[in-house]
RNA sequence: GCGCGUGUAGCUCAGUGGUUAGAGCAUCACAUUGACAUUGUGGGGGUCGAAGGUUCGAUUCCUUCCACGCGCACCA
């Protein structure tokens, strides 16, 4: 065994490490159980190709980890499913930057060259994220590494998008979409988020037809009268009940329009009158619809307003409002502007503001799809961890709208989609397609959309285990075990993997599964956020991130793990990131490599003591306690746990008895649990110290401990007892300014610890019985431990005697109160919880007896 | 606007209807040439966000409010 240098430097020891692992294939699954364990699977949540591994990716990574090298060394066949996603708008707008850096752009280079040009970068910057992964200490089956636009993956979402569409599932439609003429494309629903703006509303004069007369309408966006087909008024609103039936004359435009009642208006708001706009407004669109009026089309796809609007077309949208306001004002229809604050939708890819208009898109229709989706998880065959997060599934499950798919971008999965030679786009358009994997011939030619990227990362888990295959992989690590994710995309993806998973793998192909084992996952954990230290975003561009790789280098992969569960509590939905944690767990490192130092220093000893009786009951307890937490997903209290007891337990009181008395056979088996117990939470180095002693095999997958031996309750009693003795005359001695390297006379009769130990930890030298020349100073239950005093020290006495005092002091106002609240206890509380308390009382009296006659014999 | 979460020591966080509310870091004092200064020992430090209510008893349960964070929302 050679000899451990002086500190532990992770650099020294991870890199081996990791390779040592994989040479020896440690990451693959298992190939049979004997005692027949049932697999575990986690599918890694791809991160973006243009990702860079920030605390999030650390954080995430870390709990799967740990939960995946503790199911493999409880001899699960266990496996961890990496790869990266090819995240469409994201790396477009990368490789397009880029582009324009050269002077170019995608237009001038053309489809094909562009996407050969995403692909260059693909290669060479698209694994970044995975060797980061790795650094952290991550034990993927790298051999299984999947990306989004593989060959079979690509086979997959078309085949996907098929079954979809043959089971009516996916439809095209013409209907009002979110559109981001920066991305030049349509989003979701879901990419959209709402900024608070400080905007303008204008009243405008709408003329009454064959009247004098107008109707007054408020709008923060004027342009949009351009395509108004009506004015709208809530139906019980006295004011405008007279008008509702009749027409005005839409000013600029000269068109007539109708004022009609509807209920979704809101009387309080503006004027109480609306213009309606169903081609630009949702909640114009749904009374539009409900109405039946036409919808006018006046933003076109390029941002500018369309031909329908004369002398407006071509314009920008802020040209046009500007343009639209002068017309008004000159012709005095304006009534008046304010300032007013709304929220504005905008991309939340590029932050530009999203236009609503009427597009013919393609779309999941969710209400094929989410009732299953709900049953799941109202039957709990689908958990969350923690259980709030349930509720916000249902809830948006619930009144989810359908999902568009087609995206305007190059970069991504092409639809399975042909349309005859110029038919798409047209009126014709309705039945001129196909949809299929192959071409129907000559003259057709494939939808130029792609579909949204989440579209793809929906089948994840399916593709991963090869789907659309019922192979032996989907067969048994389908379902996956849990999903560990980030709450910000528990809708974008977590939602689309349940309905998608539950919906691909229906029928015969799939051996008729049942609704359980259709799931793609049995288990939501949704970690806590990272935030900086004063609890804000961490965001590269307002630096205020801290980066992983870094901490990495500066403490090491394991204590960068450890340092992060340590301050994790899983319910949370928050981690104040704490660099001095992160040190901590460094030192915490070091501690343990030091004590593998001493422990090789040690000859070997067999002096039993009851001390070892004792470490044993504790190492058993903490051995089922840390399995527990696991198993229950506590990992943050799993980490706190294993610390308090490898410093305190093991380090602090142990070794040091260990110094005087005990078992060296003890201490290293006990040692080499806590290696075990350690190992998902800091794998380089307790691989590192498992293979300095020469233990068999690997520790990755060496078998998890079940408790060896029975707690024993009444020793650790005894040695709380006997811990409070050694405190006590620590404290005395600190207290009496003794110095500390004078030995005095102890008198205090310990259980676990033996005489030689007690003296070795307190410098004392052992007294058989107090003598009179022995003071007697409290332990924390009132009993007193003897201490013979030099001259010098009784000075100081006076100290202990005032402290003493004010403990009695204390105790006193103590028992005066308890005594009051029993006696209003009395036929109220139950029988029990007095009897507790009057147990109290008579502690707390032969306590306050004790301490008196100490002070007695202080005096 | 609606919903969820959080508020405990200087900082980051545990915890509990009932004895005197805990830990780590930070801080102060002391120690240390044999595992470890990435160490050890001891000390100081909190009216548990505010106000009401329930209760014999509330930091804990309920209500309201305040602050911070996060969702959702069609406020034209």
């Amino acid at each position: 065994m050679s000899e451990l240098p002086k500190q532990y430097q992770p650099a020294d020891h991870e890199q081996r490490i990791y390779q040592l692992w994989e040479e020896n294939n440690a990451f693959a699954p298992a190939a049979a159980t004997p005692d027949d364990k049932p697999p575990y699977s986690i599918v890694l949540p791809p991160p973006n190709i243009t990702g860079r591994l920030h605390m999030g990716h650390a954080l995430n990574g870390t709990i799967q980890d740990i939960l995946i090298r503790y199911h493999r060394m409880q001899g699960h066949p266990t496996v961890w499913i990496p790869g990266t996603d090819h995240a469409g708008i994201a790396t477009q707008n990368v490789v397009e930057k880029q582009l324009i850096k050269e002077g170019t752009d995608r237009r001038q280079l053309g489809r094909a060259k562009f996407i050969a040009r995403v692909w260059q970068w693909q290669e060479e910057y698209g694994h970044a994220i995975i060797d980061q992964l790795k650094k952290l200490g991550s034990s993927c089956d790298w051999s299984r590494t999947t990306f989004t636009m593989d060959e079979n993956y690509i086979k997959a979402v078309q085949h996907a998008f098929i079954a979809y569409y043959n089971r009516g599932c996916i439809y095209r439609g013409q209907r009002l979409v979110n559109w981001c003429s920066r991305c030049a494309s349509v989003i979701s629903d879901l990419e959209v988020v709402h900024q608070d703006q400080m905007g303008t509303l204008t009243t405008i004069k709408y003329p009454l037809k064959d009247s004098h007369e107008f109707i007054s309408v408020a709008t923060t966006r004027p342009e949009t009268m351009l395509g108004d087909t009506a004015v709208a008024v809530h139906p019980e609103d006295k004011r405008y009940q007279k008008l509702v039936g009749k027409t005005v004359i839409l000013p600029l435009a000269h068109r007539r329009i109708p004022i009609i009642a509807d209920h979704r208006i809101d009387q309080e708001f503006g004027t109480g009158a609306v213009k309606i706009t169903p081609a630009h407004d949702p909640l114009d669109a749904a009374i539009g619809e409900t109405h039946q009026l036409p919808a006018i089309k006046i933003i076109g796809e390029d941002g500018l307003i369309t031909n329908q609007a004369q002398e407006f077309s071509g314009l920008t949208i802020e040209e046009a409002r500007l343009k639209v306001i002068a017309a008004l004002r000159a012709k005095d229809l304006i009534v008046d502007q304010q300032d007013h604050q709304h929220s504005v939708a905008v991309c939340y890819r590029c932050g530009t503001t999203v236009e609503p208009l009427i597009s013919r898109q393609w779309f999941v229709a969710m209400d094929k799809l989410k009732d299953v989706a709900l049953e799941a998880a109202q039957k709990d065959a689908l958990t969350f961890s923690p259980p709030r997060w349930k509720d916000h599934y249902v809830n948006w499950l619930t009144n989810v709208h359908d999902w568009t798919i087609s995206r305007q971008l190059w970069w991504g999965h092409r639809l399975p989609v042909w349309w005859k030679k110029g038919t798409r786009g047209t009126e014709q358009e309705p039945g001129s397609f196909k949809v299929g994997l192959e071409s129907p011939g000559k003259n057709w030619e494939q939808d130029p959309d792609v579909l949204d990227t989440w579209f793809s990362s929906a089948l994840w888990p399916l593709v991963t285990l090869g789907w659309p295959d019922n192979n032996p992989d989907l067969q048994r690590f389908y379902p996956t075990s849990v999903l560990s994710t980030a709450r910000d995309i528990l809708y974008l993806w977590v939602v689309r993997m349940v309905f998608s998973g539950l919906e691909l793998t229906r029928g015969e192909s799939y051996d008729n599964r049942d609704f359980n084992q259709r799931l793609p996952f049995k288990q939501v954990l949704i970690h806590p956020t990272v935030l900086n230290h004063q609890g804000k975003r961490m965001s590269k561009s307002l630096g205020t991130g801290v980066d992983p790789l870094e901490l990495i280098a500066e403490y090491g992969a394991d204590a960068t793990r450890f340092g992060l569960m340590y301050q994790m509590n899983h319910d949370s939905q928050a981690i104040k990131f704490d660099r001095p944690a992160i040190k901590n767990a460094r030192n915490f490192a070091n501690k343990i490599w030091n004590m593998a130092r001493f422990l090789d220093g040690l000859p070997d000893q067999e002096n039993p003591s009851p001390a070892d009786q004792w470490i044993k009951s504790r190492s058993a307890k903490v051995t089922g306690q840390v399995t527990s937490l696991i198993q229950r997903h506590q990992l943050g209290e799993a980490a706190r746990t294993l610390y308090d007891f490898v410093w305190q337990d093991y380090a602090d009181w142990y070794i040091e008895i260990l110094k005087t008395e005990g078992s060296t056979k003890v201490a290293r088996q006990i040692f080499k649990n806590i290696l075990t117990l350690l190992h998902p939470f800091m794998p380089h180095l307790t691989e590192t110290l498992w293979q300095h002693y020469n233990y068999e095999g690997l520790l990755i997958t060496a078998a998890w401990p079940s408790p060896a031996d029975q707690p024993d309750d009444e020793i650790e009693r005894q040695m709380i007892s006997d811990q409070s003795i050694i405190e006590t005359v620590r404290s005395a001695r600190a207290l009496l300014e003794l110095p500390p390297g004078l030995k005095i006379k102890l008198h205090a009769p310990a259980a676990v610890i033996s005489n030689a130990a007690l003296s070795r930890l307190t410098n004392t030298e052992p007294a058989n019985r107090p003598t009179k020349k022995m003071k007697p100073f409290p332990r924390p239950d009132g009993q007193p431990v003897y201490l013979e005093l030099p001259a010098e020290a009784v000075d100081h006495l006076e100290r202990a005697k005032s402290k003493l005092r004010v403990e009695l002091a204390k105790l006193t106002d103590l028992l005066t109160s308890q005594k009051l609240i029993v006696e209003n206890m009395k036929g109220k509380a139950p029988a029990a919880k007095i009897i507790a308390k009057e147990r109290l009382i008579a502690n707390t009296t032969q306590k306050i007896a004790e301490l008196n006659h100490s002070l007695l014999l202080l005096e």
